[in-house]
DNA sequence: CTGCATCCGGAGCGATACTG
DNA sequence: CAGTATCGCTCCGGATGCAG
């Protein structure tokens, strides 16, 4: 059979989902959902430095789309978005923070852009 | 000098290193070299489905500089160069790989691009 | 065989202004 | 407050050709 989780293998699904994954909004989204239940749009771009309210948005889209976060809409006005984690999510944000801890613990040694 | 290590913060030094390992060839290069000590330019390639020479090579510099892959070339004709991680390196591919792990884990259970 | 330089099309992303 | 739309530019990344 074919080992199509591989992630290795162009072809293969696992392909999409860590091109998502691998995002540098993505690396940082998840992990800050991770810290609070629910958080507002606000409150996130707030949260991480730099992000353009366009970026955020579509990341959270895709994100959403693949299931790892959830979008919680009270559709009142003003308009009242949260933001959230799904059991899966919650399951991938435990390895990216570990990711972010491990770069920013290590940052120092890392000749960062001696370009 | 304020240190912040803190990756939420825009203008911090660890935001460059969290780009460079979020390409996404760095999340597939790394664990592939971890799987053996050393790895010649065409071996990662066969092992890394639909990478092209070009960005092989530019994501290896890119680590090399950081200072996560070690770079030796044997100087002879015909050229033999192999590629290797540094104690760092491996210390972050064992965060990558369990990503992968993850991904290939759960791969199933994502919308992958329903896009 | 390895890997660097160059060219170039297109996706990605930021800034801004606007809607509900 | 949340999100969309449009414009414009950068740079990613593939293909090709060259050098050692």
């Amino acid at each position: 059979m074919k080992t199509s989780a591989d992630v290795y293998v162009a072809a293969c699904p696992s392909r999409v989902a860590l091109e998502l994954i691998a995002s540098k909004w993505t690396l940082l989204i998840l992990p800050a959902l991770a810290e609070k239940k629910r958080m507002r749009n606000n409150e996130l771009m707030r949260r991480i430095g730099g992000v353009s309210q366009k970026m955020l948005t579509q990341t959270l889209r895709d994100l959403e789309r693949a299931g790892l976060v959830l979008r919680i809409d009270h559709k009142t006005v003003p308009p009242w978005v949260e933001y959230g984690l799904t059991p899966l999510g919650r399951s991938l944000s435990r390895t990216l923070t570990s990711l972010d801890r491990w770069v920013e613990k290590h940052q120092a040694e890392l000749n960062g852009g001696a370009r």
